[in-house]
Formats: C-alpha cells, structure tokens, sequence
DNA sequence: CGGCGGGCGTACCGCCGGTATGTCTTAGGG
DNA sequence: CCCTAAGACATACCGGCGGTACGCCCGCCG
C-alpha cells in the first residue's frame, strides 16, 4: 500500500498535516464512528502505521482535528471583532459571524456534534473555554465590565449566551428555510441582549 | 450462557423492559461506545439472540433507552407545571425542575451527550420535539400568547431558551461548587426572562 | 563508514456488532 | 389429544476495525 509515490520522501509535518486534514473532511462527512483509521490514511496516502506514529490513536487524531477547526474559526471571529469599536458593536457583529460559523459542517459536525461524545465532556468544556467560548466569555465579559448590561455572574452569564448561540445556530442549520432562520435567531438573541440592559 | 434461571418463562415485555433498564444503566455509567451489546444482554440475564430479537441492533436499543428516560423526565415536568398557576409562576417553577432533571447522570449523559451523536442531528431534534423541548415550547408560547413578553417568533425563542438552558444545566453538573452554581443559572436565566417583559 | 534512531509499512490479534440458524415452549385447530 | 405454526429465545459464526508488535529503510552523527 502506498506505493503512489511514497509520501516518506517529503517531511513529517507534511504527513502530519495531511493526516489532520484527512481527519477534517472525513469526520466532517461521515462521522466519527463511521469513518475508519485504514480511510483516513489512505487518503492521507500513507498506513494506519504512519498514523500511529504521529497520533496516540483514534481518539487522539479526533481531538487534533477538532483543535484544527476550532483554530480557524477562532481566528476569523477575532478578525471581526478586532475592527468593532465599543461593545456593543462588537457584540453585534460578533453574534452574526458565530452563527455564520455554526453553520459550517464541519463546526458543526466535529465540535458540537461529536465532540462531547467523542472527548467527554469535561474535556469538551476545557477544550471550548480556550476557543469559541473564550471568544464569547470575552466579550459577554466586556459589556458587563463596561456597565452597560446589569452585573451577572460572568461565567454563568456567558454560559447561558453561548447555548442561546449554539442552539440558535443548529436551529438555523437544520431549517429548512436558512435565512428565515437567521433573521428569528438574530432577532431573538438581540431581543435577549436588548432586555439585559441596564436602565 | 444464561442458564441462571432462565427467564424466558416470564413474560416476553418483561425480557423487553429488563433490557432497556440494563441498557440505561450502561450507557449512562460507561457511554454508548464504551457499552457492549453482551454486557447489556449479560446483566438482564439473557444473551444477543435475545436482544436482536427485540430491537433492530444497538441503535434501536439505544433510542430505546433514550425514550424511557425522556418519558420519565417529561412525566415529572408535566407534574410540577400543572399544579401552577399564571405563566410567570409556571416559567419560575418550570425552570427550577428543568435544571434538577438536567443534573441527573441518565438525562445528562444519554439524551445531551451521546443523543446527537448516536441518533444524528435531525433524529434527535425530531425526539427532542416531542419530549422536554415541546415542554419548554409550551411554556413560552404560553408567555407569548398570554402578552406577558414582547411577540417574538415562537419556535426561534423557544430553541433559543432551551439552549440557555441545556448550557446551563451542564455548566451545573460540571461544577465544583454546583449549588452555588445553580444559583446563578437561575439568577442569569431569570433575568433573561425578565428582560424580555412587556413594557 | 558503521550504527542508530526517527519515520514509516506489514502482519496480526481480539473485541464487538451483526447474521444465520437451530431449539424449546406455548397456543390453537382438527 | 396430537400436530402444527409461530413466537422467544440460544448458539455459532463472520467480517470489520481499532490497536499492537515488529521489521525495514533512510539520513545523520560520530
């Protein structure tokens, strides 16, 4: 197997990043218990023995790609938030590109499908709290700071606005009529966030 | 194998309920993948033949499993919701219940942590529809509907309270200090709800 | 130039979900 | 009262897949 121009000759990393990207196309379409090992590394065009010596094992390689998608879109949220100005704008925009990413299979498929399932949850959660939830907490954590909504507990806080999101963003995704969707949950989570403010 | 007292002279729905308690227990305690069809057919005293004989395969058994739990917790809500008064008092004693079922290792782990996964999406949502969220539709279409909080699209809102509140109740259970945990869910959730008031 | 370790490929094991088939019991009809 | 049919299991087996053990080959360091 792997006779197709052995992929030995370039580096390591290479491999690796193929490996990881395999994992991403292939979790993201079939699942992570309907996608095998052997599928992935061939795809990857190396052995499950090549992927054995970059990754501990299936569980291992899951938790790699997840990082890898959670990467990305933390770095675009950063992107749109980075060129928002006082809070509240930023948490305008900012609610309109996570339900944008949400609706992405793979965000979808690999982070809030599988994940918990896959990692446990205890490692789901400390997984989310240095990604997408951090990105939420920070600016839930702004306007709160800024007084400009009544004073919460922050995690709490922050927790309840993310499943609002998340739930949200799935609602969307599984619609049948997407941009109608959209517009309801935007609605509402900017109806929430309108009623939580200070008077 | 099963040869303690064979309980084929029992009743054949007796076999039946005998392994749908079995299979509660295990996925709770050990999760779906981590639960083998013999274990299960061990601990209700019979074998495979048995098991394969009364559902279609592990799947099946699983959405099984699933339906029992949610029927429990839906019996329970119902109870709580019908003995109270105007909605406001409904949506507060609703909301305490919800996160005390959500605190249960069964509901916590078949229905939100392995439920997606396990079903799909589309599956689980339809499930969902007619259990514990059609519950919580209820109560919010009965503020809408009552005038008590500003018109907004019901389905939208309500996928969007559940999500706060599934975040919720697992922020809860995931806690090292859970009562004071709960108390600020409910503190957030309810001021969430506040927010949203008729003005 | 020799060996030594990283970077793979190959062969194999064991578990487990699923299937096929046999067997015993019970219910019903002649 | 017997004989048949069907339900309710048990038993044996297959195939796939995750994981492991081991071997090979290449580049680098001494």
């Amino acid at each position: 197997m792997a006779t197709a121009r052995p992929r030995r000759v370039e580096y390591s990393e290479t491999t690796r990043q193929a490996l990881v990207d395999s994992a991403v196309e292939l979790f993201t379409e079939h699942g992570y218990a309907g996608t095998s090992l052997e599928e992935i590394a061939r795809r990857a065009r190396v052995t499950k023995g090549a992927l054995y010596h970059h990754f501990g094992g299936k569980q291992a390689l899951f938790e790699a790609a997840f990082d890898a998608v959670e990467a990305s879109v933390v770095a675009r949220l950063a992107g749109v938030l980075s060129g928002a100005g006082d809070p509240w704008a930023a948490t305008r925009s900012g609610l309109s590109a996570f339900l944008e990413v949400c609706l992405e299979p793979s965000y979808q498929r690999i982070v809030v499908q599988d994940g918990p399932a896959v990692m446990g949850w205890e490692r789901w959660r400390a997984a989310e709290e240095s990604h997408t939830f951090g990105v939420v907490r920070t600016v839930v954590a702004g306007l709160v700071e800024s007084g400009e909504i009544d004073p919460l507990p922050i995690d709490a806080l922050a927790r309840v606005v993310f499943g609002s999101l998340s739930a949200g963003a799935t609602t969307i995704a599984g619609s049948a009529t997407p941009k109608q969707a959209k517009a309801d949950v935007e609605a509402c989570v900017a109806r929430v966030l309108e009623g939580l403010r200070s008077r």
